[in-house]
RNA sequence: GGGAGUGUGGCGGAAUGGCAGACGCAGCGGACUUAAAAUCCGCCGCCGGAAGGCGUGAGGGUUCGAAUCCCUCCACUCCUACCA
């Protein structure tokens, strides 16, 4: 018998796939299109568990979906700009790009050791000209179709990376590559509108219904969308002794307080702070705070203590609902991005404003009660304000009673609520409200200081401003002579800024910022369904043809930031006319993370990063892919554990004699040496019949189909492990008389030996290619087979095993036929239990075809 | 503070409201072997000699029947964070 050497016959394989082009994109037009994508890597290094993760299931969705009848396209390419490969470069004092192809082809060499059935051909690298070119010219388009600006406001800045982060970029205050905390920064900075198409990402999350419902959870929150009102607050003169005629607007969604605010706040970075205070006896304290406060360190800001502090500026605004002149501070609690960064304060209904007041003895004017508060029978039908402190323990942010509130008094205040509504209602009349809604969602800050990048396609002219790199002109290439390692930037490069306006031809500059590279991967699945366009980024028909991706897969770091910028070009390019459809990913599958045996993160500081080459090396790519598969559930964490994987290389030994077996090959040597084989079982071993085999080779056909379409790859392959235990079980009655029947043409072993081989050809490739062909003597590649059928009447048995329950307890089990009559079932039961129905009264009788009979009595 | 999720043997994990623990790892016993490895067969939730009883984080509820649905609580994980 042939042994199963996984060392001979993977590298064979791979290199016959490649030969004989196996995996190439057929793009048949009479099978339906299946896109299976998995998210491209970044090449830093060799690849580690989690890729072998990830790749490993799309590649069995790839190849399921190949056998299944798909015309399937499945890409892969690289994510290759950004920061790790200059730094790799400034380390070794040579140039990123080196390093990021290198990198590239050990990764690539290392899929190829997996087994992955890529197109090659297709391959997309984020760096080649020839796909930056094209991101270039959709930033044009978008500049074009007004959803590019360049803007100065505070922004995020990485110290260590040297560069601006979007702010997505930053989590807790801190870089999300590096994690040095970030600063603010006062720059002006190229944008893309996301906020422009906020309602839309939020609002076609429903349509997402193949997406992990935490994921669009996640993005929901991140856009953040709230209604609410914007209300003007007239200015006092600085004397305070009139109106100035010029307004502060506020966003509130609980307007409804309005009569409860006794104070007024603004944000450190509030643009007009300055002017506000000049010539105030407070000028010099508030321009003191608000500097002071916009250098605490984000991280301070956004974590543990958050003891608020501010100043009162010596301003008033005066309430628009009671003309009340309420005193203007200025605190580091209120976010300047947010809203109008100003806000109303209410320390009877906002918790926030309630510790300022009473940090800084404020008056808490309640105006929202509960009607058990002590308080309420006083207030509930005053007009008047008779009450303007209390000693609470913290706000009434919930629903509650509305009192000393005007002609609001009674109604219910909240969020939403009646009392909302008719104060919002009310200030529309006057003209100092209006409903609004507001996003927690930023524009998206795409310029970066860095050289290893795509560059902006943008020019400085001292006449003409900011002009656009005209589209022949395209690609602006990254200079290839730069010293990053003696701090050479595209800002000091010589040669790369100079250039000529292309409107008006005098001398002018070259922007020197480079995109963010998430706008590389924000199309590069475009790319892939036409990736050899010299024209254009990709031919719309072809993209409409593939598109939108069937099942995306990747990591969760991602339910965010990849994830909603390439929402937002996909929108973007579909107002364009370049796309028909509105989202880029039906179906999504979020991995989770591959961990030690001890369920810790591996890390190279820890020491126990787990390497798939050694895994490879030692048990053959088929093992890793199989193991990782078995893990568990695809979206849950892993343990990495050695000795289930040494026990899934034992198991495909197994089962690759159990096949050879089958047909007869294994030869003296076949799986049971009878005798023994019998000896050992002494007459207790199970044994399976022709009737068993067959039947249980349709319900595991029927099983691993319904899960490989669920993404259950860990019970697939169990139950292909039962399927092996019984033809296991089949082979141990007379093998020798199976092996004639087989050669004489008997075609069940014959049957059963094929299915196996092609239920585990996603699993494990070559393992079942070099079965097909080389044991079971078949010409054509076994993933270029049919799928198995299956007939569900022959996977049912005629008799079936039925728990009996007395009260839902199993008392007795019984046999009975598949298809006897309900009152048939009913009795067999009740005599099987006769016994523990003494003296009891039997009440009802439950039956469950197929499963149990369930007697109730008393 | 807000949001999402998880909790099942020694371990990884199975279970459209229907026999909890499929499948595997580890362990134990046996066959084969001079021996070991490999292989093959079997056992394997807990208490109990057995009969039987108890068991899916804890406590309630709905139901003929709950790991699964509802409520309260506990523990852990992830995301997010002064968003007005």
């Amino acid at each position: 018998m042939k042994q199963y050497n996984p060392h001979e016959i993977e590298p064979r394989w791979q290199d016959i796939w490649e030969r004989t082009g196996a995996n190439k994109v057929a793009e048949d037009s009479s099978r339906p299109k299946r896109y299976v994508l998995e998210m491209f890597p970044y090449p830093s290094g060799d690849i580690h568990m989690g890729h072998v993760s990830n790749y490993t299931y799309g590649d069995v969705l790839a190849r399921f979906s190949r056998m299944k009848g798909f015309d399937v396209l499945h890409p892969m390419g690289w994510d290759a700009f950004g920061l790790p490969a200059e730094n790799a470069a400034i380390k070794h004092k040579s140039h990123p790009a080196k390093w990021t192809y290198a990198n590239i082809d050990t990764q690539k060499a290392s899929f190829q050791r997996m087994g992955f059935s890529y197109d090659w051909d297709r391959k997309v690298v984020a760096c080649d000209p020839e796909y930056y070119r094209w991101g270039q010219w959709i930033f044009l388009k978008f500049w074009e179709r007004g959803l590019v600006e360049r803007r100065n406001s505070p922004v995020n800045w990485c110290p260590d990376c040297k560069t601006v982060l979007a702010n997505e970029q930053v989590i807790e205050g801190c870089c999300w590559r590096c994690h040095s905390e970030v600063e603010k920064r006062d720059l002006t900075q190229w944008y893309f509108k996301i906020t422009d198409y906020a309602q839309e990402l939020l609002d076609d999350l429903d349509q997402l219904t193949g997406w992990p419902e935490r994921v669009k959870q996640q993005q929901a929150n991140w856009i953040g969308r709230s209604e609410g009102a914007s209300v003007d607050f007239e200015l006092a003169t600085k004397d305070a002794s009139a109106g100035t005629g010029e307004y502060i607007t506020v966003f509130t969604t609980r307007a409804d307080t309005l009569f409860g605010c006794s104070f007024f706040v603004l944000a450190p970075e509030y643009k007009d702070l300055p002017a506000m205070v000049a010539g105030m006896p407070q000028e010099r304290e508030v321009l003191d705070f608000a500097e002071a406060a916009k250098k605490v360190s984000a991280v301070e800001r956004a974590q543990g203590n958050r003891e608020k502090h501010g100043v009162f500026t010596g301003r008033y605004v005066i309430n628009p609902v009671n003309g009340e002149k309420v005193p203007v501070w200025v605190a580091d609690y209120v976010v300047a991005d947010y809203g109008t960064g100003a806000v109303m304060a209410v320390p009877c209904g906002d918790q926030r404003d309630f510790e300022f007041a009473r940090k800084y003895d404020l008056p808490i004017i309640p105006i929202i009660l509960t009607e058990d508060d002590p308080l309420y029978p006083q207030l509930k039908d005053e007009k008047g304000r008779v009450v303007t402190s209390v000693d609470w323990d913290a706000a009434l942010e919930a629903e509650g009673i509305l009192v000393q509130s005007g002609p609001y008094t009674g109604l219910v205040g909240g969020k939403h609520s009646e009392g909302e509504d008719a104060v919002v209602r009310a200030l529309e009349q006057s003209g100092r409200g209006h409903r609004t809604v507001e996003f927690r969602l930023r524009d998206w800050l795409i310029s970066r200081q860095r050289y290893w990048g795509n560059p902006i396609p943008a020019i400085h002219c001292p006449e003409c401003g900011v002009v656009p790199v005209p589209e022949e002109d395209l690609p602006v290439l990254l200079p290839e002579d730069i010293d990053l390692a003696a701090g050479e930037t595209l800002a000091t490069h010589e040669g790369f800024a100079a250039c000529m306006c292309p409107k008006c031809g005098r001398e002018a500059r070259r922007e020197t910022d480079t995109m963010d590279t998430f706008t590389c991967s924000s199309w590069y699945y475009l790319r892939y369904t036409d990736p050899h366009n010299a024209e254009s980024p990709f031919d719309p028909s072809m993209a409409n043809g593939w598109m939108p991706v069937d099942q995306y897969i990747g990591g969760i770091e991602h339910a965010i930031l990849h994830l909603l910028y390439s929402r937002f070009f996909t929108k973007v390019l579909r107002d364009m006319g370049m796309l028909d459809f509105d989202e880029p990913f039906t179906n999504l599958l979020c991995q989770g993370m591959v961990l030690d045996e001890h369920g810790d993160v591996m890390s190279k500081s820890k020491g126990n990063v787990v390497s798939p080459e050694k895994m490879i090396a030692e048990y053959g790519a088929d093992a890793v892919r199989a193991y990782m598969l078995f893990m568990g559930p695809p979206d849950k964490e892993k343990m990495w554990n050695e000795d289930g994987l040494a026990g899934m290389f034992k198991f495909l030994n197994r089962l690759w004699r159990i096949v050879c077996d089958l047909v007869g090959e294994a030869g003296d040597q076949t799986l049971f040496d009878a005798e023994a084989a019998a000896k050992a079982a002494a007459g207790k071993g199970a044994h399976a019949n022709a009737m068993d085999m067959k039947r249980e080779r349709h319900r595991v056909v029927g099983k691993v189909t319904a899960d490989f379409e669920r993404n259950n790859f860990n019970t697939a392959i169990a139950a292909i492990m039962e399927l092996a235990n019984t033809t296991a079980a089949f082979l141990r009655v007379k093998p020798a008389e199976h092996r004639v029947n087989c050669q004489t043409g008997g075609p069940l072993c014959r049957d059963v030996a094929e299915t196996i081989v092609k239920l585990m050809a996603p699993i494990a490739p070559h393992w079942a290619e070099e079965l097909w062909c080389g044991v079971l003597g078949n010409e054509e590649s076994v993933h270029a087979q049919a799928w198995p059928d299956f007939d569900p009447e022959l996977a049912k048995a005629d008799e079936v095993e039925l728990a009996v329950q007395l009260n839902g307890k199993v008392k007795a089990k019984i046999m009975v036929a598949t298809d006897e009559a309900e009152d048939a079932v009913k009795q067999t039961a009740l005599d099987a239990i006769a016994a523990q129905l003494e003296g009891k009264d039997v009440k009802k009788v439950v039956v469950v075809p197929g499963r149990l009979v369930n007697v109730v009595a008393k």
